[in-house]
DNA sequence: TGTACATCAGTGAACGCGCGTTCACTGATGTAC
DNA sequence: TGTACATCAGTGAACGCGCGTTCACTGATGTAC
């Protein structure tokens, strides 16, 4: 135990990115600071940067994290058995209540961008197609073309735009007092996406 | 000319409103500052209190002009003449547009909301529903229901929904090299909804 | 087993910055007589 | 036409706050002999 070395860590990596989940939970990504998450470890400021280089850094390990953290929560709902469609509609249901359970993470993920931060695309561009793999898979198998096709991406995103046109607007607030059910309204928009390349498919091989 | 009582102003309001829009085009509303905006007035900052109560209150102006702006864009393209096919695919043309040529804009309506401030709601839902109105107006119309229903309502939220996702997704990069065109993707959805309700609506009258 | 030494996590002070907001004031202006 | 007065937009200083980041340091710890 106690990490290599004098002077053991008084806490990890893992402890500084958990409280600043929690405080981006809190609060949205917009009012993360090293400063805060420093005395929630009971720390002084400076001590973070033996943790991370700065603040910069640390917003992208969260970006990175918790893009992996929704990958795998569609690929857990993409994993049962059944046939493509009850997959796909596993997939949208997980993918909107990872949302609504989580929806300052989902925020980081898709809202409005950190200003004066920009994401160094090497670092998340891999876990961010790798959601929209399992997007792209399912649609490929159900309109029974290849993965690899443009057709394939344009579905997954077809798919994912109306998810997140969806979840996005009933994040924020503006589904509210329109009498409408959006848990209902999400459901009719999977079943539209679905039934619709499904009909296309019927005739594509009459 | 010069306003009533003496010490006239050296700007007015409107002025004001439109630096503060002009800075959050450039930075987005996260980086709005009554300070920066007074430098660009060549004021000192407390001098802005003459105009406005506090920041809260500039941002609910942005908001309140902001929704007007935009529902007027979507009233224009409403208003031409032709069947509702036409004007809803015109409806969709015009909030793509709009959206990518002003997305800091977009994203003051509809982005990540400002931490620490609550939009007073009875300022900002009667031009917030008025952009909604329109699409309601021209459900209603291609489905051959009243504006008042829940149908109508119901599909004027699905079409703003999808739209909503796939110009959200544009605007911040997240439909960036993956080889698929966004305008393209965007007319397909816009043909996809309207022809579905279409199809539903021949089959409900036979 | 004991002692000298190297490591290094965390501290405390400081820097420079910007923010929103308050307050007493000033001085240019318009108004009233 | 001239003078006393009231108005009030904008100023300058200040308050309290928080931020990210740097720097020289300290002291507890593990390691080597």
């Amino acid at each position: 135990m106690a990490g290599r070395g004098p002077g053991r860590r008084a806490t990890d990596l893992n402890e500084v990115k958990r409280l600043a989940m929690a405080q981006v939970a809190a609060g949205g990504v917009h009012s993360l600071s090293l400063n805060a998450i420093a005395r929630d470890l009971h720390l002084t400021g400076p001590a973070l940067y033996r943790y991370v280089r700065n603040r910069d850094e640390l917003v992208t390990l969260l970006l990175v994290d918790t893009y992996g953290e929704f990958a795998e929560v569609l690929e857990r709902a993409a994993a049962q058995r059944g046939s493509p469609e009850v997959r796909l509609r596993a997939v949208g249901r997980a993918y909107r209540s990872w949302a609504l359970a989580h929806p300052e993470r989902y925020d980081l993920l898709f809202g409005t961008p950190l200003p004066d931060y920009r994401a160094p695309e090497d670092a998340t561009r891999a876990p961010a197609r790798r959601a929209l793999a399992v997007l792209v898979r399912l649609w490929a198998e159900l309109a029974g073309v290849g993965e690899e096709t443009a057709r394939a991406r344009a579905l997954a995103l077809r798919g994912w735009s109306r998810a997140h046109g969806l979840v996005d607007l009933e994040l924020h607030g503006h589904l509210d007092d329109l009498g409408l059910d959006p848990s209902a309204l999400f459901e009719r928009e999977l079943r539209s996406l679905i039934t619709e390349v499904a009909r296309r498919q019927v005739s594509d091989t009459r």
